[in-house]
DNA sequence: ATTTTGTTTAACAATTTTGTCAAACAATAA
DNA sequence: TTATTGTTTGACAAAATTGTTAAACAAAAT
């Protein structure tokens, strides 16, 4: 088991992470990162062999976190569909503050490679808790709170709205004329709105 | 003016079209466009000075169409909001359904360089038909039709509930265990859905 | 003090990718 | 037929990027 992680380690790490997931800077070259991080560039290659590895590194990273964000606080058994949902909500919106790109960096990188056979979804694939959110969902629809559709598509619903306007951020941004402030703020006033529309 | 555009030029955009738009694969290189479209390499060259232009020439195009289709469809003047809103989700999905990656492109071009400040954007900004249609939803809240918020919030509910799911296709195909098949449906699925959440 | 271990650096090699150029080729016009 | 024009090709050069290696260095252990 790794006692350290050197701390040039971990400075690599988290100028990728943000190179990728926050800038959205996909084609960042070892060198760039090397640069943002302050360090050699070789060290790159020193700890994580490779440009790739150390791709699959950071993204299992951010994953866990979100999971972990997400498990501590939509985990518990017993408590109402709209607080989950409204839980659910805060986290992933917050999460979105911090890394905006990560959804548009795994679609991105899925497709990079048709041959390389990468495992960027391992472990999502085997998904107990989705199931289980489904299953949530459908017995709130019997009870009529929230209107009658496929589970999937109320999930679907529920991620496109809080989603994709951080995606698409950069270029809603120039064509409405919003500064980093107002978007930021709109994306806010969307908690609301979203709850409004779904669970009404 | 061009009389010709040579068949070769075609055929390589066409192909660029393709590996960008349709299948997500952004850093495909010269040689695979060309592969492609079978054709040499150094035609790519030939016909478009470089890799870039390429890239700009096609996205350019793809907008267009993209414009034209929107017009003839939801460009007349006197038609119901609800019917404008109808056509306007038929053109957005049938255009997903050809090019389910062209906003992934465009936001992961936007970003590829910071300092390259292209001009991917440069006719998009001087939109008054936004403004127009804006007004529209606006009105249609006056009239009580449709819930009242902010008009932007309202557009970016609709284009996030129909581009969203397109976006992140290939992570919920694994996720979710679906088909192509099964997925396009479950997109075509959505156009009651959305209209159901939006309007009722 | 000196080994040993782990970290950092610079130099290098290998690879990949792009773009240029001149020659070959084909189609059409003179 | 012979020019002329436009198209295609292969060879080459240049640039960018990645990954390896050996040597320098620093810290800790013996």
């Amino acid at each position: 088991m790794a006692i350290k992680d050197s701390v040039t380690e971990q400075q690599i790490k988290e100028a990728a992470k943000k190179l990728f997931f926050k800038e959205g800077r996909f084609k960042a070259t070892t060198q760039e990162i090397a640069d943002a991080a302050g360090v050699n560039r070789t060290l790159v290659n020193y700890y994580f062999r490779s440009r790739d590895v150390l791709f699959d590194e950071v993204l299992k990273d951010a994953k866990a976190a979100m999971t972990n964000r997400l498990k501590s606080s939509v985990g518990e058994e017993n408590i109402p569909f709209r607080v989950r949902i409204e839980r659910f909500v805060d986290v992933m919106i917050e999460n979105s503050f911090a890394y905006p790109y990560i959804d548009v960096y795994l679609v991105s990188r899925m497709n990079d490679d048709v041959n390389h056979q990468n495992d960027v979804l391992a472990d999502i694939k085997k998904n107990e808790e989705l199931k289980h959110f489904l299953k949530l969902i459908e017995d709130e629809m019997g009870k009529g709170t929230i209107e009658k559709m496929p589970p999937v598509q109320f999930l679907i619903n529920l991620l496109s709205l809080l989603t994709y306007p951080v995606i698409i951020q950069p270029l809603f941004k120039k064509v409405l004329h919003f500064s980093d402030r107002q978007y930021q703020q709109m994306l806010k006033d969307r908690k609301e709105i979203i709850l409004n529309l779904l669970l009404k």
